[in-house]
RNA sequence: CGGGAUGUAGCGCAGUUUGGUAGCGCGCCUGCUUUGGGAGCAGGAUGUCGCAGGUUCGAAUCCUGUCAUCCCGACCA
């Protein structure tokens, strides 16, 4: 490939409108460019990379026993009726309708498409284990589409199902997946980690999200600094902390004006912020009131809430009005006094407090001498733990401090059970000839924002710095000055060469001068960078610039091949 | 969905307060010079000022509506 034809149009100006790194740089690169809020194009540079990040995939799945198939974007709202997810999906999916009428949508994910698919052709448990995959578009209508291709409407993913007889065999599949998932990832030039994470309404089983490391990352993961523990802020395990064991005091009521915040309470009493119980009010998708209350400076964690209450799919902040009919008031809630019927879940933590405050459930007054396992009575107590990780916890599995940091989520397993074979009637006949559903995990990467995980973890002031894996070309080959025929017709030869050696390669032999296309290619970030200038010419010196380390390494016509073969290896 | 901000040339921006018929830098085109880290000089092209109404002799500018984009939030009651 030749610059002089290649579609890259590069911006000396940052556009306004990207915010974090990896969208400035693949911008002002020419990777892509936006169609509307949260849908890109992918120019050739961009395109290039894509595929070698779905080659490295396709390698991988297939290696594992995976097998490609290509399924429609466009799905039969029939098959998500069956699942029952029609109507629970919600606004995230683009609906659509045929000219009949007929309810379709842009598929968001395949579970359903690939289950229907296999449990009309899959009848005996000699057909199993089954893998199926495929690469292509999916369409998610989120509430924000955010940092270019972080969080789009429409991406490319990577999506896997498998199908066994049994848990074990499905609990097969999921590590098969799981260690090509890491292959793929250490393929690709990423430092990640591989993190428990919680598999949210979908249940039992278990879950682990391929965390790219990244300051600009969306997710965060708490890590052990001592084991290999590390999970998702969502997912991360606490232990019960027990306070030190008190007399248990008479409860009492006292006067707290105006403080509906911990903050504001804990400056009216002057006691210590561990001594307080703070309360946070969610309802469910079916309008029940659900009240968790951590310590005063502990944070509450909604997905453990959520995992907490049988039934529900969903949690949103409370109304008022839901609060008051239960007998609570804002800004001033304890379980005390709540009526029945109301979810009331309680951080294990909370409940091996000794003469804490909470609220009385009316405005501006609290219960001084609160001993929950006492105090709170109410029929149906939920304790467990529903608190959110922050940085110093004890590990789980060791006790050291954990550690918060943050990434982006570029892949994610899931085992699912039979969750949809058991909705969509997906089952096959055992060696004894008695049927059971399917059991099946997912797994997907996207394609799009491990491309953007790439650049975030891997630029400098000048560009992007491409893992050599997965960067548009291997080498660039520049002719300084291409308006002089000799140094063109030099570069022509030496790209030639590195063609033949198995190089990819682009040759610059735009006419442009030597600093907008040393600065291009910086920007663009290939790995490797050859120099072609008068001193090739007159002497046969061949200059190549490392793009990670700057270092520039003068060969010879003679050994330049197998240098740059070298370079490469270690790139 | 709530809050905030912004829409003027391909990109970055000024002009809007105080209405008078659109400008700067980069990029683009032509020519000459230059040629190893975003060249210099000279000349040139490019806009329904997001869109639709309204006010006015006159609107990028004022008013109303609308659309789009970006950020924050949707959590500590």
């Amino acid at each position: 490939m030749r610059a002089s034809n290649l579609y890259a149009p590069t911006l000396r100006n940052t556009p306004a409108e990207a915010e974090i790194v990896s969208h400035q740089l693949m911008y002002r690169a020419g990777f892509i460019r936006k169609s509307a809020g949260g849908m890109y194009t992918f120019l050739p540079l961009a395109w290039r990379t894509i595929r070698k990040i779905e080659q490295i995939i396709r390698e991988e799945m297939d290696a594992a026993g995976g097998q490609e198939i290509m399924m429609p974007i466009l799905q039969p709202s029939e098959l998500w009726e069956e699942s029952g997810r029609w109507s629970v999906y919600g606004a995230e999916m683009m609906r659509i309708k045929d000219r009949h009428g007929r309810d379709f949508c842009l598929g968001p994910t395949h579970e359903e498409m690939m289950t229907a698919l296999v449990r009309d052709e899959v009848r005996s448990y000699k057909q199993l284990p089954l893998l199926l995959y495929q690469i292509q578009d999916k369409f998610r209508d989120e509430r924000r589409p955010r940092f270019g291709l972080m969080r789009s409407r429409e991406f490319i993913m990577q999506d896997l199902y498998s199908f066994d007889k049994d848990v074990e065999a499905m609990n097969v599949s999921y590590k098969k997946m799981y260690d090509a998932y890491a292959r793929i990832f250490t393929r690709c030039g990423l430092a990640f980690r591989p993190v428990e994470a919680d598999n949210g309404a979908i249940g039992g089983g278990h879950s682990h999200e391929f965390t790219v490391l990244a300051e600009n990352g969306e997710s965060s993961i708490a890590v052990c600094t001592k084991c290999d523990y590390a999970a998702s802020d969502e997912k991360a395990e606490l232990a019960v902390i027990k306070a030190q064991e008190e007399e248990q005091l008479p409860l009492e009521k006292v006067a707290t004006p105006n403080t509906s915040t911990i903050e504001a309470l804990v400056d009216f009493l002057k006691v210590p912020v561990e001594k307080t119980i703070k309360a946070v009010a969610y309802q469910t998708d079916a309008g029940e009131l659900v009240l968790a209350f951590v310590r005063g400076d502990h944070e509450v964690n909604e997905i453990k809430v959520l995992n907490a209450i049988e039934g529900a799919q969903e949690l949103a902040m409370a109304e008022e009005a839901l609060i008051t009919a239960a007998g609570g008031c804002a800004g001033f809630m304890s379980p005390i006094g709540i009526k029945a019927g109301t979810h009331i879940v309680v951080d294990a933590t909370v409940m091996e407090m000794y003469n804490a405050v909470a609220g009385a459930n009316e405005k501006d007054a609290h219960y001084k001498n609160v001993n929950p396992k006492r105090d709170f009575t109410n029929e149906g107590l939920i304790v467990t733990d529903i608190r959110l990780v922050k940085e110093g916890d004890p590990c789980p599995h060791c006790g050291a401090p954990l550690t918060m940091t943050r990434g982006i989520e570029a892949g994610q397993v899931f085992t699912l059970g039979t969750k949809y074979s058991e909705a969509m009637g997906a089952k096959f006949l055992d060696e004894n000839g008695k049927e059971h559903p399917l059991y099946m995990g997912c797994y997907g990467i996207g394609v799009g924002r491990t491309m953007a995980a790439a650049i975030e973890q891997n630029n400098d002031e000048d560009g992007i710095v491409w893992p050599r894996a997965i960067a548009p070309f291997e080498v660039l080959v520049v002719a300084v000055n291409a308006k002089k025929d000799d140094q063109l017709a030099y570069a022509e030869e030496i790209y030639g060469e590195c063609q033949k050696a198995g190089f990819d390669t682009l040759l610059d032999d735009r006419k442009e001068r030597a600093g907008v296309k040393f600065k291009d290619a910086d920007l663009i970030g290939y790995p490797l960078r050859i120099t072609i200038g008068p001193k090739a010419v007159e002497e046969g010196d061949i200059e190549v610039k490392i793009r990670k380390t700057g270092e520039v390494h003068h060969f010879t016509r003679e050994n330049y091949l197998e240098e740059v073969k070298k370079l490469l290896s270690t790139l």
